[in-house]
DNA sequence: CGATCGCTTCGGGCGCGGTCGAAGCGATTT
DNA sequence: AAATCGCTTCGACCGCGCCCGAAGCGATCG
């Protein structure tokens, strides 16, 4: 069996806590400068460098420069995805060592999970969709059903690529509600037009986001959902 | 950000060379005993009880005792489908090392992934299905048409736990072919089924699989599916 | 053009963790 | 009851890789 020593090689690189933390960042979806990047991660600009070097050496983050900043980001969707599923399982494991910590609960409400929203608004969000009978989903699927699309499609939600209905409609465990949000195609469009319409904004340094004055109107309006605070 | 130390501590469990042989060996799907598992890692009996102790601590394997034996087996389908998810990305990535290794033929041919069939044949099976109209298959998700159903059900394929026709259906990439075969539900159901009938059989001490000359006439008739050697 | 800034490279220190030999423990066999 | 087997625990060794200070390099700015 070989395959063991490829996994390990990729595996091992995500299991550094200063990579990781990294990684964690760059879920936000946003790209990052090393220096912030360093910054998160908890150790200093040097060390970052290294750890930045071996993450684009192996193909997990891509790098953009610009004037002297140099920009990294997730190489590619595959790898967001593997960090969700990473998460996943570590938030199922046993009861790991899990204290309260600041700003803890900002995420769990509502942040962005590398291309579309996640915590307890998002499970809300899916969770009125279904009851509505515009989305279904099931452990390993799901699809839109026609009125889902007109409705979205009526929000200014554009599925014209997402090909002929079932739209690449995908569920996402989420690590802190652990039930099911919107994730694919349609889960990253949607979290794109919040953000365009004002209903969230993104919250300095965190994953997280704000649920903004607009935002429960809209929310409210859209899906019938009320944010908590 | 807190959930960096949380995926690391996973993801160094899975880091190691040794552990990652064991995890790809129980990928397999069967359970698989101490001893077993320390000669696909590699290691002694001794190091390997370490490592299987890490990993069930963690909530990755479960553990069963067997009279003086202790077969241990992933602890749940979220740990195969992070597996997966990294084999994904390991294969993806630059021009990694990648010897011709013995073996490595029969698994690019036939292999179980976890709870479902991979390789070409699955690849294959996945195209003929969806060339005939059987399955819709997308980036990130799936569905089992009407006539897929029936078809399914003619090979005595229980489809019934998976609810309203849309099925369990979930595309994964396979990592030899790169190019999604099925999975889910409907990729298990079809894997057990194989088995059932003598289609294919599993060959020792690997995740490959061997096509039976049943198997090459029932692969034709109910798939049109012609396995290369 | 010198100063500052962002980032990387180099070099050395140090600790964590993988490794195996030896011994212990419980179940099974004769 | 003694021998064997499968597995785990203990203890010690050792090497990989994380880490930071110092220096180098390229871009930007005054």
């Amino acid at each position: 069996m070989q395959t063991g020593p490829h996994i390990a090689q990729i595996a091992a690189l995500v299991g550094d806590p200063a990579r990781a933390n990294v990684l964690s960042a760059l879920m936000g979806g946003r790209a990052l400068t090393a220096s912030e990047l360093a910054y998160h991660a908890g150790v200093t600009p040097q060390t970052a460098s290294s750890h930045l070097g071996k993450l684009a050496e192996a193909g997990l983050l891509a790098q953009d420069r610009q004037g002297r900043h140099r920009y990294y980001r997730l190489a590619s969707p595959l790898v967001g995805r593997m960090l969700e599923s990473i998460m996943a399982v570590a938030e199922t494991g046993p009861s790991r060592y899990r204290p309260h910590w600041k700003g803890g609960e900002a995420l769990r409400t509502a942040r962005t999970c590398y291309d579309h929203l996640a915590g307890r608004l998002a499970v809300d969000i899916a969770d009125a969709l279904i009851a509505r009978g515009h989305v279904v989903l099931a452990a390993d699927g799901g699809e839109v059903t026609a009125a889902g699309m007109a409705h979205l499609t009526g929000l200014g939600i554009d599925l014209g690529a997402a090909k002929r209905g079932r739209a690449f409609c995908r569920p996402c465990l989420d690590w802190s509600e652990r039930r099911p949000h919107l994730a694919g195609a349609v889960g990253a469009a949607l979290c794109v037009r919040a953000f365009e319409r004002g209903w969230v904004e993104r919250v300095k340094d965190s994953r997280a986001v704000a649920v903004t004055q607009e935002g429960k109107r809209g929310l409210s309006d859209a899906f019938g959902v009320v944010p908590q605070t």
